[in-house]
DNA sequence: TATGAATGAGCCTTCATTCAT
DNA sequence: TATGAATGAAGGCTCATTCAT
C-alpha cells in the first residue's frame, strides 16, 4: 500500500522531470512556464510545488542529470571497446572520452544548448553534490580513477580538468551549434592538440 | 540650432545606455525591466523605444560597447609601456593583453558576469559588425595587425583567436567570480601556458 | 462538494458576462478595457482569461446571448396571446414577431446599438452554432418551424429571412436611435409592407 | 507665391487622404495609427494635426468622398448609354444605378468593407452637409432629380431612398464579402424585386 | 507651416504562487 | 497527496497628442 503511494510519487516526479526537459530543450528555459510543464506532465499546477521549489530547482536537477547521462553513455560506448581503451595512454583515453561526448552533443544540439547555457564549473561541482538524482554518477570520481591509473603523475588534476572542460564546452557550443568560426570537425584537430598540451603541462616529469 | 536637438538625442541615448548597463550589472538582465531603465535614465518609458528596438537590442549594443572599452583600455594601459611591448614576441604580446584584460575584469566583477553570460563567439563577430557604436573599436582588426607583425606566420589565425578567447573567458568567469576551482592568480600560470601552447600549434615553422 | 466550485465558476462567468454587457452598452466595445470588465465584475484581471480568450470572444458570446434573449422574450410576449397568433397568416405572424422585437429595442437603445454594430448575417449563423451559451435558443429553428407551418410553400426561405433581417436591423438602427430619416413609428407601415412584399416574392403559388 | 503655399497645402492634405484611405482599406481603421498615415504620406506626425482634428475626422471625410466617387462613377458609366437610360422607367433607372454600384463594390471589396462598417444613414446625410470635399457631388440631389422626372409621383421619397439604401448596403456587405447566405449574383433577382416593391409602395396612384 | 522627439497613460497578457477543497 | 481556480503584480509595448524648434 505505502509502496504503491511511493511508486506513484516517483512516477509523478519522473513525469515532471521528463516533460520539463523536453520543453526546456525545445522552447527554452525562459519560455517554458510551470503551467506548461505541469500540463505536459499530466499533473495539476499545484502538484509541481509538491516536488520542486521552483523552476530553477528543477533546472538544476535536470542539468546534473543530463550531464551525468552524457558521461555515462560515453563510458558505455567506450566499454564495448574497453580492453583496447584501457591500454591507451592517459592522453588518448581523455581524447576518446571527449570525442565520444562531442559526438553525442553533435547529434543532440538542443541538449548542447541547454547544458552550455546553464552549466558552469562552479555550479557543476555544486550540482554533483546537491542536486544529483540518486542514480546519477559522480563523474568527477571517474576522472580521478583515470588519473590514478595513468603511467605518470598529474599535478593539480582539478585545474587540469577544469581547463579542459571549459575549453571543450565553450568551443563546442559555438562550433556545433553555429559552425562558428568553423565546424566542429574542422576544429577538432586543434582542440585535441590543445587538450594534449594542457595535459602535458600537468604531467609531472 | 538643429544641433541642439541632436545633442539632446545623443544625451538621451547615452543616459539610457549608461543606466541600463548599471542595472544589468547589478540586477541582471532578466530582472531589469524597461520601465526600470527609463526611470533610472530619467526619461519616459516610450522614449526607450525611440532609441532601441527592445531589451535584447540594447543588450547587444552594450555588450559590444563594453567589450570594446575593455580592449581599448587594455591597449591604452599597454601604450604607456609601448616601446617595450612592441619589442616583445607575439606570444608575450598576447599574454600581456590578456593579463591586462583579466586584471580589469577582476576589479569589475559585475562587468565580467554580464559579458561572460551574454557574449559568444558567433555573436561576437556579428556584434562588431552590426551593433557597434561609432566610437567602438573593431578589436578583431587589432589582433590581425598583431598577427601580421609577428616574426613568424600564424596558421588559421581565426581558429587560434577563437580557442584563446573561449578558454580565457570561460575560465576567468569561474575563477574570478567564484574562485572555483582556484583563484585567478593561481590559475594564471596554467592558463598562460595553455595560451602559449595554443599559439605554438598555429605557428608555421 | 465539487458542486460548490462549479457553482462558483458559473457565478464568476455570469458576473463577467453581465458586467461586460453593461460596459459595452454604456461605454462601447472599443472603450471598454478588460481591466474595466474585471473590476466591475469584482474579479482579478487574470480571471477574465480563465473564462474568455479575449474581448472579441466575450463579445461574440454576448451578441448571440442577447439576440437569443430578445427573440425568446418576443416569443414569450406572444405566448400570452398564443392561440390568436397561431391562427394568424404566416405574414402576420412574422410582422407580429418583428414588431415585438422592435418594441423591445426601442426601449433598450443601448442594446440595439450594440447588436446592430456587431451582428452580421455571416456571423449570426456562426454564432448560433458556436458561441451559444447552453441556455440560448436557436432561433433560426423557430423560423423554420413557422415556415413549415405556413399554409403555402416558401421558396428559398434562407434568402427571405436574410433580406428581412438585414432590412429590419439596418433601418431600425437609424430610426430608433436617431429618428433618421423618420421615427420608427413613422416608418413601420412602410417597413412592414416591404416585409410583406419580400415574403410574397418567396411564396410559391 | 501665396498660391504656391496654398498648392503645397492642398497637396499635403491630398497625400494624407489618399494614403490614409489605402491604409484603412488594407489594414483597417483601428489598426491604422496616425503615425502610419503620416509616414506613408511622407509628412511629419505633427503635420497631420494641421489638417485634421483626429482619425475620426479624417475617416468621415473619406467616407463621404468615397461614397461620392462611387456614385459619380456609376453615373459616368451610365452616361455612355445615357439616351437609353433616360427613356427607362424610374424603377429601371434605379435598378440600373444600384446594379452599377454593386458591380463596383464587387470589384473593390476592401472599399465595400470600409464603407459598410462606417456608413450609416444618419451619418450619411450629415456627412454630405459637413464633411464633403468641395469636389464631392451631393448625390441626394441626383436622386431628387430622378424622382422629379418620374412619370408618376413618389410619396415620402426620403423614406423610400432610405429603405432602399439600407437594404442594399446591408445585404451586399454579407453577400459580396462572405457569400452569405448566397453570392451577390444569386441574390440580385430577389433584391431587385424587393427594391421594385419598395418603390411601388411609394408610388402614388 | 512643418517637424519629430518626447511623453506617459493605458492596454493586453502572462505567470508564479497560494489555498480551499 | 492532489487539484486547479483565483490572484494581481509585473512586463512589454503602442499611440494620440504636445511643443520647442
Amino acid at each position: 500500500m505505502g509502496g504503491k503511494v511511493a511508486e506513484n510519487k516517483r512516477q509523478k516526479k519522473e513525469a515532471l522531470l521528463e516533460n520539463a526537459l523536453e520543453l526546456f530543450l525545445t522552447k527554452g528555459l525562459q519560455e517554458t512556464s510551470i503551467a506548461d510543464i505541469a500540463k505536459k506532465a499530466g499533473v495539476a499546477k499545484g502538484t509541481f510545488y509538491l516536488y520542486f521549489k521552483d523552476k530553477v530547482d528543477l533546472r538544476n536537477i535536470l542539468i546534473a542529470h543530463e550531464a551525468s547521462k552524457l558521461f555515462e553513455k560515453a563510458m558505455a560506448n567506450i566499454d564495448e571497446e574497453k580492453e583496447e581503451w584501457k591500454n591507451l595512454d592517459f592522453e588518448d583515453q581523455m581524447i576518446t572520452v571527449i570525442d565520444n561526448i562531442l559526438n553525442q552533443l553533435e547529434s543532440d544540439k538542443h541538449l548542447l544548448s541547454f547544458i552550455s547555457k546553464n552549466l558552469s564549473w562552479g555550479y557543476f561541482k555544486f550540482a554533483l553534490l546537491n542536486n544529483r538524482l540518486e542514480e546519477d554518477v559522480d563523474f568527477y570520481q571517474v576522472f580521478e580513477k583515470m588519473i590514478a591509473n595513468a603511467n605518470y603523475q598529474i599535478k593539480d588534476p582539478e585545474i587540469m580538468i577544469f581547463l579542459i572542460i571549459e575549453l571543450i564546452s565553450s568551443t563546442s557550443y559555438s562550433c556545433i551549434l553555429y559552425d562558428e568560426p568553423v565546424s566542429i570537425e574542422e576544429i577538432k584537430p586543434y582542440l585535441y592538440q590543445s587538450v594534449r598540451n594542457i595535459i602535458r603541462c600537468h604531467r609531472n616529469v
